[in-house]
DNA sequence: TTACATTGAGTTGTACGCAACCGATTGAGA
DNA sequence: TCTCAATCGGTTGCGTACAACTCAATGTAA
């Protein structure tokens, strides 16, 4: 399954070309960053963890590794990350009795009050964009399907 | 400077639709990271540090001032990752005679022979995309307006 | 020239993200 | 049943990334 590499291109050309494709890619995941960043800090929130509160408030429960294949982390960024949710209070861990391998994680009654305070911020990050519906949707198609083919020669997902 | 955003689409529905934007970002980078690491693996060197090798290898001597303009990192982040590269023999840094309070770095004899074992890995990241030229142009261009909008939000860069 | 602000690197502390490994539990085959 | 592989969560170590801070060097205004 070879892809459309035009050989007459310098390799010289491309150590400048390639950056500026992944360059681009890393430089909106950290302006995204920046952008939630100060909205989430109100919450007492990371981005990371704000996607972990997005699926336990979506899912009621989920284990672990359920969390690990939703958000694709694995358990080595995944237990001190749940750790520190659970210190906050935000979040409730126990071991499934069924499977005592697994662990069951749970928002709080503080956890799902947080879900109220978040509500404001998906509409501020849509302003921020710029984009409409539409461009984003788009976007979002055009990312997944790079995001397969490059799974596709690296596994990638947990 | 107001944006178009749908008042009529329900902030509920909303806390699963910017996950996928934002998402979609994130996880392209990281697919991207996954296929660079072995390849880079081989090298000796991590993405962020062929970053900083690239922009040597293009302008051959910069300060940590002009490498942290070029790829966004501050030096909390460049100081550390500059002296792994150091400590691996790639770069030389020497405080500037001119202006003491800047520090320059250049690439070595080896850092500039691992130039040579680079020009392979634009061409494979290229088919791993599987996309063409004209295609990655056209993303890269909508990723650059996006975070241009994100960026007058939230200050980001340094 | 002397205060004072600014600039440039570096350091510290926190939080991901991944690789490699560990221990306990569970499942499956001989 | 008994052994052995697979699964799940956790820990450690390393390398970013960012915020907040320090310190030396430089620029500027009184």
């Amino acid at each position: 399954m070879d892809s459309p590499t035009p050989d007459s291109v310098p390799a010289d050309e491309l150590l400048r070309l390639d950056r500026q494709v992944c360059f681009a890619v890393h430089g909106a995941a950290r302006a995204f960053d920046a952008v939630y960043r100060p909205l989430l800090r109100e919450l007492g929130l990371t981005y990371p963890q704000y996607l972990v509160m997005l699926a336990l408030w979506e899912h009621g429960t989920l284990t672990v590794k359920e969390l690990g294949l939703a958000l694709r982390l694995d358990s080595g960024t995944l237990s001190p990350l749940l750790k520190r949710l659970e210190g906050a209070g935000f979040v409730r861990r126990e071991r499934d009795r069924r499977d005592e391998r697994s662990v069951t994680v749970s928002p709080t009654a503080a956890g799902e009050r947080l879900r109220e305070h978040a509500l404001g911020v998906p509409r501020e990050i849509l302003a921020a964009t710029g984009m409409d519906g539409e461009g984003l949707a788009e976007m979002r198609a055009s990312l997944a399907r790079l995001t397969a083919a490059l799974d596709a020669v690296a596994p990638g997902g947990r």
